[in-house]
DNA sequence: TTGAAAGCGCTAACAG
DNA sequence: CTGTTAGCGCTTTCAA
């Protein structure tokens, strides 16, 4: 490779790394060699001496397989991937499932094999994320971790966006408006009740009904509301998938959506919300933006951008990014 | 470390990497050593001498973001970390969309990072497995690639699995079975229909409607079918998804699933085909298990069992392997 | 059975 | 600006 430029190894090294001062005429050389060749280096031998890997672990905590039905993460993983391909950055995938997982995740990742870590965890108890934490790598959370402590995170604004969908809801007038929150060991279904409530702090009990984010778990809290409360007359579901399992039983129970019971649901899946019936009024979240975010973030610099994202400039080491939410107006509300 | 156990490097390599002929005394100096310092081989060194990498890429080939509403890939890629975290394998993600990232794909195999891919592409006309091939990288296809060429793939009995479902239907005795398929330019919605055209080869052309996997799309294939054959009086859909759809306009319609419509899917993808209503007779594959077939191919072994896995043992470097279907029968057929 | 020594392909000091 | 030199941490001959 020196040889056929007819230039040392150092620079090669120089050229194939971007670095100034090295003379045009030589640089193309190399350049031309490179590409003869089909040069392309070593990145075992690199990281060994640079000590740095180009990689990045993406961890995924998820014992169900419920996470799957979910497009959720999909889309995120979709944004990571795109932030760190524009960075010549490699993504490894860390699924995890039980307890002898989580060590051997720990172990890896303080095996100081990556840069850094990007983790997913839902759960409040999940131990994972403190073995991760005290692994020593640096580390963004998908989503507000459910502990007290500094952890960097990327997340959208839950409970803001609850906010919107309930002042939605009463705006058009309806004065008994229920929510199904989402698992409630998980921050996001959390902060969503407590957006819910902000607006409404003085609503009845039972209006408020445990779902598990998935259609399921939305049809048979809405059945539970209707039992306890037939003069519902609107819903706010903690996420698309919960509302469509609602939209399910509302009609199988007679009632008109919006006419009889206006409907809000959460996250803006596309597929979900577009095709449901009615097609659902939503709070709508950057998710994959989120996913850029988060890789970003932990490689501290600005978001690659592929047109005018406008999502939110500042990622440089800033603690957490709480990304803002958006009401989109369709028929169900 | 080689001072902290008393023994030369060579020695702790070995002992690290179980290798035979070191008297026990010294492996477990060795073994308490690497305990004490939490010592965890540098795999960039390791992989600069061995020319090995411990790491696979998988490479998901989708412009479109449907592939991510289907927890079809999220299920096989579950599988496939399984087996790759038996094997102490590193899982690289490679997502694509569009032709400048199946170039940089191409580069980034034929480059040597890794030791094989596992690739998934849908489309009979994409050009990255192809692309792939040429690299020179052992690889493994997600289903069974669009060219008459030899590659190695794993997929499931698509084929035989819908001749049970349409035999399945006839046996009901109905004699207007339709068909919606999945979108032509992939083989598993090709055989598919294949298998639907072995059981009934004089069936009314207006019978078959191109579908897309998709709830919509299943949706819209129903409303035709019903426009051209008010009489259909049974629907084999390509995938639980489609099947959804077509449940739904069939509801609409008035129609009672299964008195006047039987219906079955394809996959058994649970949240879908339980959930359905009525909840769908379909056919199941097992995703996941082809997930870890894959990589046990790739790495050459068997699957690393956990349990009785029914599958298919013999995973040995063997061309391709088609896994067995089988009907799950419920209420809508 | 074990240790000494060489070197994988690269980058980073340091001279020149 | 460019080349020379010295390792990065590991495995692997080769001797002992």
């Amino acid at each position: 490779m020196a040889a056929r430029a007819g230039v040392s190894r150092a620079t090669v090294s120089r050229v194939v790394n971007g670095e100034a001062g090295v003379r045009e005429v030589l640089a193309v050389k190399v350049r031309r060699a490179v590409k003869e060749l089909g040069y392309v280096p070593n990145r075992a031998a690199r990281s060994l001496v640079t000590r740095r890997h180009d990689a990045v672990a993406v961890v995924i905590a998820e014992p169900e397989t419920r996470v799957f039905a979910d497009p959720f993460f999909a889309l995120q993983l979709r944004g990571i991937s795109k932030e760190l391909t524009a960075r010549d950055v490699q993504l490894l995938l860390l699924l995890t499932e039980g307890r002898d997982d989580h060590e051997r995740v720990g172990r890896y990742l303080a095996g100081g094999h990556v840069d850094g870590a990007l983790v997913f965890s839902l759960h409040l108890d999940d131990p994972l994320p403190g073995i991760i934490h005290g692994a020593g790598v640096p580390t963004v959370f998908g989503g507000r971790p459910g502990w007290a402590g500094s952890a960097r995170y990327v997340d959208c604004d839950n409970r803001g966006g609850a906010r919107q969908a309930v002042r939605h809801l009463v705006g058009l007038g309806r004065t008994r408006v229920a929510h199904i929150t989402g698992p409630l060991d998980q921050t996001s279904a959390v902060d969503r009740l407590d957006g819910y409530r902000d607006v409404l702090p003085a609503a009845d009990p039972d209006l408020v009904v445990e779902g598990d984010f998935t259609p399921a778990g939305g049809e048979r809290a809405m059945r539970l509301l209707l039992d306890r409360r037939p003069d519902v007359d609107a819903v706010f579901a903690a996420n698309d998938l919960t509302a469509s399992g609602a939209l399910r039983v509302l009609r199988e129970s007679g009632r008109r959506v919006p006419r009889d019971v206006a409907v809000v649901g959460f996250d803006d899946m596309l597929p979900v919300a577009e095709q449901a019936d009615p097609p659902l009024t939503t709070v709508r979240q950057d998710i994959e933006g989120m996913g850029r975010l988060m890789a970003a973030m932990l490689l501290r610099g600005d978001v690659h951008e592929e047109g005018a994202d406008g999502a939110d400039a500042d990622a440089e080491g800033g603690a957490c990014v709480v990304l803002p939410t958006e009401l989109v107006r369709r028929e169900s509300a």
